[in-house]
DNA sequence: TCAGGAAAGATTGCATACGATTTTTGCGAG
DNA sequence: CTCGCAAAAATCGTATGCAATCTTTCCTGA
């Protein structure tokens, strides 16, 4: 798959900060997979989609570098993020640490306006699974992980949100990479057990909820090394 | 306090990146205290400083920025950050969720030569507190936070590792902004407390002494705004 | 036919240049 | 003496140029 193939909609917010706005739409475009893992992201080539010099390319590439999206190589470039089956183990320990806490903390700040937020989320969450095609399916993973991101934005730490935007992404990746086929249901309903406890203060069945959620995704992963990890790293698979 | 009142030991490694050279050098100096929370920290002086162009300035400073010790504005550069007692909050809630995790996994991991490293590394930290001055006290606190850096690479999970490395980053600026005098030994006794519990697998003990330990830390310290923290932020302090 | 290697092309790392924005300085009016 | 405003200086955001490195192509000799 080539960047080139794809296509994005232009930079609209153009107060922000550019190298920001083009980091976001590749980050949809790797969590979508639009953009294949191993794809190679040249500095000019981005700069000539989204119409900036190299400078601001390479510093979106750089930031997306820091949230493992990218990894960079010195004097070779930059590729969507090929993640080891052991690098997605460390994805899903972590969010297995931090998540079930989140869950806790967010079950102490639930509003009402954050109950009608979750249920649009699981909405159209509902909706993309009911439908059919690749496409469909690509929005089925970055909805779902927007239901994790939801949750961390409601417990009120800016830190660990960023930590879980980064996990969330890494874990979109994993998925596309190592997915078998129909958690996703699984999920969705799991996320509305979760919605309820938190609705009812209970945190810690909402974080208990979120433990096993976790690992039913995760255990939904194919995570045996295929054909030996240095002939595809080498490959670049 | 100018940047410029500060020397800094020549880049040694030569083939690695410059820019995560300067960041390394950057990052010691603002969680020594060498650069005070506020401090200007513009592109031009820091290439200057450290021999390179504004280009390898700046993906430095950015890389800070991403960390979360340095903040930038547009237009108006960046600068060491100054944590809110909020953000300092934050923090801790942060380290109070991870790291009691990282002592289980560490727990589980740690052979003779990790017990040799720590052992080390908490002699070194006691030779520190023995001292005195203000030099002492800024090495102990950079100690303090190199045993839990040692604990969260012991634990072996590369992506936990980098979040502690943030974290315990942000909290030596946070004690140094609001830290009162004398935790520090009573910290080096807890962490030869967790120590001993790691020695022993004891991973349950090791994980309930590093929440206490936490806890102990950001008791010391003082979360009151002081003169109302509009004005600290417009002054700049 | 195929391996080896040199040359051409492409891409990155870094420095520098220039317009835009912010900050400081200097000066005059009140 | 202080306040306000305009000019000057400093600093940032970004584009572009050049050298270094990597990749590809193509030619030669076995």
């Amino acid at each position: 798959m080539n960047i080139a193939d794809q296509t994005f909609p232009a930079v609209d917010s153009a107060n922000e900060d550019r190298a920001q706005a083009i980091r976001d739409q590749l980050r949809d475009a790797i969590v979508d997979r639009r953009l294949a893992p191993g794809t190679k992201l040249s500095e000019g080539e981005v700069g000539t989609l989204f119409d900036v010099s190299r400078t601001v390319a390479r510093a979106a590439l750089q930031m997306l570098s820091f949230e493992g999206l990218v990894r960079t190589e010195r004097n070779r470039g930059a590729f969507v993020a090929n993640p080891s089956p052991e690098e997605a183990r460390q994805v899903f320990a972590s969010r297995r640490l931090i998540e079930p806490g989140i869950a806790i903390a967010a079950a102490g700040r639930m509003t009402p306006a954050h109950v009608v937020a979750f249920k649009a989320q699981l909405d159209e969450e509902g909706r993309f699974i009911a439908e059919r095609g690749p496409n469909a399916r690509r929005s089925e993973i970055k909805a779902s992980g927007d239901f994790h991101l939801l949750l961390a934005s409601v417990a009120g730490n800016a830190i660990l949100q960023r930590f879980m935007e980064e996990l969330v992404a890494r874990s979109s990746l994993v998925i596309a990479l190592y997915g078998r086929s129909g958690v996703s249901s699984c999920g969705h309903s799991e996320h509305m057990n979760i919605l309820e406890a938190l609705e009812n203060g209970n945190s810690e069945r909402a974080s208990a909820l979120m433990l096993h959620h976790i690992d039913h995704i995760e255990a939904d992963l194919d995570l045996r090394v295929r054909s030996g990890p240095a002939l595809r790293q080498a490959l670049e698979f």
